[in-house]
DNA sequence: ATAGGTTGTCGAAGCGCTTCGACAGCTTTT
DNA sequence: AAAAGCTGTCGAAGCGCTTCGACAACCTAT
């Protein structure tokens, strides 16, 4: 293992010089750099990351809390994460990668300990129980997802109020008079997760004032579960027209059922979908979709955690606007005289 | 900021003293261990993870590589990620994720830099060009997927060879005779990637032996590929009445189509997946599948990193031995006759 | 009673780096 | 020509921990 002094040594300056090639917090002039540069290729010199830590007080290590559980979204969550580590490396930071299982104490841990300098949290609940020990510290932290009060948070999240009126809209605007919406699994309603209720929100307030009739049902993802929501729907509710389909998992299971009962999409009735584009695109369908940033999220969280950590930077919270994309899954609803 | 030295004043003992009652390698009379341990909790003290770092030149981080790009298996790697970095912290270690971005960069750094005290690799392509780098450092590293040449390393994989023999064997039971296969995208074997040649291999190997008929088709997921192929496939060979389908994003769109043209599952043809459980079994059939057992790698490669970080374990490849659960999606082959 | 073991604790050295103050050697200003 | 200001470099302190050798204090055996 080559140290700074040995470098230091080859070079024939002192360490600090060294040093000070490396962070470019002071001036060395062109000779001196190169001499060390030299040294430190030659010698293939790589600095000790615990001692550049402890004496710094940084460890140039972001921690990334994912959820454990995989019953929403996976996709998402890996684009995310992947956007998170690219975006850091960009910042010479590196990502440690925490599950949700440890829940506060994980934060605790990372803050107390000094592991990362800085935290992002993924499946932010409406009342998370992080949040106090969050704004208990001065380690600088972003939300991907929106709880209930932000105050003293920074946050980043698709404006799902706007994604579920931006549904509507799309819906209205062709026709459309009774749509259901397809929503999560039950559970993540249970556990009050901002996007779901927020989507709701916004779809139930737009329906309204566009005088609107709209059904929500939460449906597990898959075949059998989707088979079941889309029976009930159209029991209850026959002329139904509009569907929004939040749960990604079952965007295929719903566009199946409907070929195989014989309903035409678009002309008999029209799928929005709220999914990454990839989903959208390779569905049987093509699907007209409000497609969820992932990457972008991922890299505006990690460019606001490196600006807090510079320094600049503020709390304040980022809603991304939806964007609809028209494909096609939707299209006129089929007229009432017909 | 706490630190040890404060722990030690508050409990009245030295340092050192504190340093052996946390981490246990020097005996402690139970009196002393109680005391430090009480002024630990009332001071809300953590270890800082630079110092231990630098002091003992052990990090308790596992960096872990995952492919950057996301066409293929995408469920498959965040479900690993996730087993990874359970399993790691129940033996005390966080996990780094690096994206193969870097490539052997990011192995150079890691290495370099103490940052991680060992790493897993996924991803890997039979003629990786990581492996030299692994094998030219004394950090250990276990890789999920295997490489051509094992030599050096330790690896653990689901025997995909057998699993493309478990998969023929399974349909020749039912009486198949010509069968075909949905491989992965092309990109994925112009790179070279294991686990795709060496089902490849399995197939044929064992459909030769058993005297059946096969096409391999690589097929990009979604709908609208999975028609181009499939339409290739019964143009060419009419009487296929087995599939094995290795993209799990071709599966739905296979069956739909299946659907579409009236060809029942499983009276008319079979299907076999190779894909995580919660994929076959969210199917719009429940589909006869080799579960990829993610959870179990991703567990087995933190063991077999710790088991070597403690001095024991050794090299060895771990081909885990395919499972095949029968569902509902394969059945008797129609007769001949019919 | 004495040599030889244990057991529990301490002090000090050092891990490899950053950073602060000092200062020599310049250049610019007055 | 002296004062003032830059630049580029160095030495030393110290970040918070682990770990090694030393050594009291006690416990066996002989």
């Amino acid at each position: 293992m080559v140290t700074l002094a040995e470098v230091a040594q080859h070079a024939g300056v002192s360490a600090s010089t060294v040093s000070y090639v490396l962070s470019g917090k002071r001036s060395i002039s062109g000779a001196t750099r190169q001499r060390v540069e030299q040294s430190i290729r030659e010698l293939g010199y790589h600095p000790n990351a615990g001692a550049r830590a402890l004496a710094s007080s940084r460890s140039n290590i972001i921690a990334l809390m994912i959820p454990l559980r995989t019953d929403m979204y996976v996709p998402v969550m890996m684009e995310i994460a992947i956007a998170v580590a690219t975006t850091a490396r960009t910042h010479g930071y590196d990502v440690l990668l925490l599950t949700g299982e440890e829940g506060p104490d994980a934060v605790r841990r990372v803050t107390g300990s000094g592991l990362a300098d800085a935290m992002i949290l993924m499946d932010v609940q409406l009342d998370d129980e992080r949040l106090p020990l969050l704004r208990g510290t001065d380690q600088p932290s972003v939300l991907i997802g929106l709880p209930a009060d932000t105050t003293g948070l920074t946050c980043v999240d698709l404006d799902f109020k706007a994604t579920g009126a931006l549904c509507v809209e799309h819906l209205a605007m062709l026709g459309h008079r009774d749509i259901a919406v397809i929503g999560e699994a039950p559970a993540v309603y249970e556990r009050h997760t901002g996007f779901a209720e927020r989507t709701l929100d916004g779809l139930r307030a737009r329906s309204q004032e566009l005088g609107m009739r709209l059904l929500h049902r939460p449906c597990e993802g898959g075949y059998d579960a989707m088979a079941v929501t889309l029976a009930r729907i159209l029991d209850e509710r026959p002329s139904t027209t509009g569907f929004v389909v939040q749960n990604e998992s079952a965007v295929e299971p719903l566009l199946a059922l409907l070929r195989q009962q014989g309903r035409a999409v678009p002309e008999d009735v029209s799928v929005v979908g709220i999914c990454p584009d990839q989903v959208a695109t390779q569905a049987s369908v093509r699907l007209t979709s409000v497609s969820i940033p992932a990457q972008e999220m991922g890299r505006h969280a990690v460019e606001q955690l490196v600006a807090k950590l510079d320094g600049r930077g503020s709390d304040e919270v980022l809603l991304i606007a939806p964007e609809l994309t028209v494909r096609t899954s939707t299209g006129p609803a089929p007229s009432a005289t017909h």
